[in-house]
DNA sequence: AGATAACTGGGCTGTCAAGCCCAGTTACGG
DNA sequence: CCGTAACTGGGCTTGACAGCCCAGTTATCT
């Protein structure tokens, strides 16, 4: 994993976070084949040299970028203040906060499309992925195991199957949204995923 | 459109086709990004000047791969004999049959993760794949409409609703199980998708 | 039989990108 | 203030691959 676990000044970390940052948006952007160093080079105000001091290799860029998705990724799929969705109205402002324009077109989403990428690039990256969707999985069970505790959900319910369906609705329905450029097919997904959710609630 | 349209013999189809098996076998197996002109040419038995006859550049070859695909899935994913599931029973077969620890691992859905990776090539290629997702919910449509007609489904059942619940649900989980290398996420997305669709009976 | 499609098997050019080496300057930390 | 990290800005080699041109042979259709 590059150099990074050497002594980083304070300065040395900024810039490989404006590295990792820059390419990511610029991937998300482009996609990893029509990212090259050079682009990701310029984009973030670096010499060459720099850029292989913090990443020897593409692999090890792409790792860093994988995990910088994956904890942005965190970050975003929360609509409450602290903590993942824990209720349906949660869930349901969840997902319309996901459904706009811009999200479609622009590459879905930004960690899953990556990995579609990588998965495909023959580059060993995919712990990093698996450690990816393992992380989301747990913030949606934690969610609804607060929906649970709540008596929203139904002291049986099942909870890591619930958080599979989510997933795969939002995986999925992005992929075919990007497809379609419309977000219609992703809207059915999510409104789907929850409505089935709640066939588990008490009411 | 290359130069298909032309008069081609019965000899210049088959090569044809043999060329477009041959690339979309690759390109499963290996991905786009590393399936180049001298791996197809060769799998295929053909010499170069004829894979940039039938197709002079990279663009009409992964689109005829698209079409190919599109088909393809049209005959894979139907449980009865002839036509789309049409049963509860047959969704669950259906299911099943693409619950195989080698489709998982040796690259997802041979359509949807081809055209993953085809988004974000820059190519335009997106009508294709817009069609073949289009193609695919037709067909999903067709059997949710005789379960419906046969008194399965409710008579308000939103059977493009439902599709499109079942699509990203395949979509969705064979991404999340290429991912972890594990059937687990996409079994789960599959049978929460049916059991979503099992509300709408008449049970 | 004549035209055209199908096909071989080279070779060549341009392009793009990754990884690497080097010689030097500037900033920072103990 | 000394050592090391941070940084510039080149240049260079190597490899891969797409697209193209050519000179010729074989099959197929009408």
């Amino acid at each position: 994993m590059s150099v990074t676990d050497r002594r980083l000044t304070r300065r040395g970390e900024a810039t490989r976070a404006r590295i990792v940052e820059t390419a990511a948006g610029l991937i998300y952007a482009h996609g990893v084949a029509r990212t090259n160093n050079e682009a990701v080079r310029s984009a973030a105000g670096v010499s060459g040299s720099q850029l292989s001091h913090y990443f020897p290799d593409k692999e090890s860029l792409l790792r860093a970028v994988l995990r910088w998705r994956a904890d942005a990724m965190m970050g975003l799929h929360q609509t409450p203040p602290q903590g993942p969705p824990d209720s349906i109205a949660a869930l349901r402002s969840w997902a319309d906060s996901n459904l706009t324009d811009e999200t479609v077109r622009d590459g879905g989403c930004s960690f899953g499309s990556l990995a579609a990428e990588v998965m495909k690039s023959g580059l060993d990256l995919n712990d990093e992925i698996a450690g990816g969707f393992d992380r989301w999985k747990a913030q949606l069970r934690e969610g609804l195991t607060a929906m649970r505790a709540a008596g929203v959900l139904r002291p049986d319910a099942d909870l890591e199957h619930l958080a599979y369906v989510l997933m795969a609705a939002f995986q999925g329905g992005m992929l075919l949204s990007q497809g379609a450029r419309d977000v219609t097919p992703l809207r059915n997904a999510l409104y789907g995923a929850i409505a089935y959710v709640e066939t588990f609630g008490n009411a």
